[in-house]
DNA sequence: CCTTGACTCTCATCCTGGTTGAGAGTTTAC
DNA sequence: GTAAACTCTCAACCAGGATGAGAGTCAAGG
């Protein structure tokens, strides 16, 4: 019986794939050509073998790699490719929840990017009314305040590098805040408490702790370097006392800009410093 | 004032990357040192380049390439960077849902699999009861029951061909059937008339038409072998005639195994002929 | 039989975002 | 002073091809 055998190129646009392609999958031993010419080193494939490549396209569809498609392809064991297949399944998953927590991420980043285009000029005082927010804090062990910025930033890779422990990835597209209790903030003590990250996960270990912030009206104000927060924390202050605002709770610098993009000195950040409040006339 | 520089390795270590990762960024200058020693060649870091590290590796946890990661740092504009992050998150929808789909066609193949591993062994008939299926189907130009199976892989191509052109991808991952006119059928022609893979796409084009394949009990049998539909059809005819089963609609040849890793030739494939049947004794 | 255009060959290079290794040179700590 | 730790450059490798150069081959028409 005569087989009818095909060229390269009319095996490639029948299945409608690259003939660079073809030739990879003869380097690779996945389809080798029926008959190789010995003089001129033509490659001719039967008919037949479409049906090989068609599996082989397919596979590649379903996203296994020509590896696997070759184990595949040379050990037909029915049992063993339902476990691979089922593997598959298992990683596909994975990847489409690390694809979404992506997506999630990015979302973050252009909403920090409209929150900084929106927000007040540096300097504004203003009374806001805040949310309920869940923060995942650590205690600070040493205070921040008496150094300089990179005693902050050891601090906040201290941070990090407990939440990376906890499995917790993305680190960066969370909002980064520190506190100082509403005693030290009311009697003037610059003495740091926590810092931690803005985040609705609810873990709670011995050495980080998921804690929720109430909702209600805070006194706040914006200012865009991290030197400036030491001299207007009693300006904030002063801001509460001048109107009669109750200091009901935690003071708390919140970062702002979780996509800094807009200088290379780490002292440029756009910072909301902010402290809850009561009224007295109710 | 005297800046604290970093080696390579500790500013590696500080922020939990490869030593190599460092030297690429600086190799495509994404973070050059702030010193090099043009004796040693070592690099020196200034603790300052930290928040820029941090920046880089926050937007790769983003999904952003290192060349758009350069091009934002670069030129600093807050509108682009908008417009690029959108792009990104539709590009992340869009990668969702090809990841999904194929999540899809894999699952498909595992039942595909089951369901050979479970089905009857071939030669056996059966009564069957069979939901609503919807099929996509294009006609048969040419008869391939006069032909050998290259004529039937002809019309297969050009069904795959406009389905594609219909924008329909992962084809391979969708069962696919022939049928005769039910006259046709019970007169005992073998006139191919469509062919067609069972989707619940409902795609209505002048050349793909889709159309429901009603539920009820379907007269079958099932085969190993390509060249054994031809004098199975008559049996399963046969079959009805025996029970006194009534011919209700089109005769459905239908390939069970989307995933046919058993053999390369492309004979072998586990098929259910079917004809829907009716009784006469209600 | 010859020409021309279409095909095909091998080999090399490039893409991403790094990782790994070889072999040589440098810094740091004891 | 010496050994260990660190760093340098350069090259190759991963997957799954895409692209191109330069040379050789095939088929159809005149």
């Amino acid at each position: 019986m005569k087989e009818k055998l095909l060229s390269i190129g009319k095996m490639a646009s029948l299945n409608h794939i690259a003939v660079s392609t073809l030739r990879l999958y003869d380097e690779k031993g996945l389809l080798t050509p029926q008959f190789v010419d010995p003089e001129s080193g033509y490659r001719y494939y039967d008919i037949n073998q479409n049906a090989r490549l068609d599996m082989i396209i397919y596979m590649r569809e379903l996203g296994l790699s020509l590896a696997e498609i070759k184990d595949i392809l040379n050990k037909k064991d029915s049992a063993r490719i339902e476990a691979l297949l089922g593997y598959k399944v298992e990683k596909l998953s994975q990847d489409i929840n690390a694809l979404k927590a992506q997506r999630r991420a990015v979302n973050r980043a252009i909403e920090s990017l409209e929150r900084y285009r929106k927000s007040p000029r540096p300097g504004n005082f203003a009374l806001e009314y805040i949310e309920k927010r869940r923060i995942l804090a650590i205690d600070c062990t040493h205070n921040f305040y008496d150094d300089d910025i990179h005693s902050y930033e050891e601090l906040l890779r201290d941070l990090r590098l407990r939440l990376s422990a906890e499995g917790i990835s993305q680190i960066h597209s969370y909002n980064i805040g520190t506190s100082i209790k509403a005693r030290d903030f009311i009697d003037g003590k610059m003495k740091a408490d926590q810092i931690f990250l803005f985040s609705d996960l609810k873990e709670n270990t011995n050495k980080v702790k998921s804690r929720l912030l109430d909702n209600g009206m805070w006194a706040c104000v914006y200012i865009d370097n991290y030197d400036d927060e030491l001299p207007y924390i009693p300006l904030l202050k002063k801001y509460c006392d001048d109107h009669r605002y109750h200091v009901s709770g935690d003071y708390i610098c919140e970062v702002m800009t979780g996509f800094n993009i807009f200088d290379d000195d780490p002292k440029k950040m756009f910072l909301r410093l902010q402290v809850p409040v009561t009224f007295n006339n109710r």
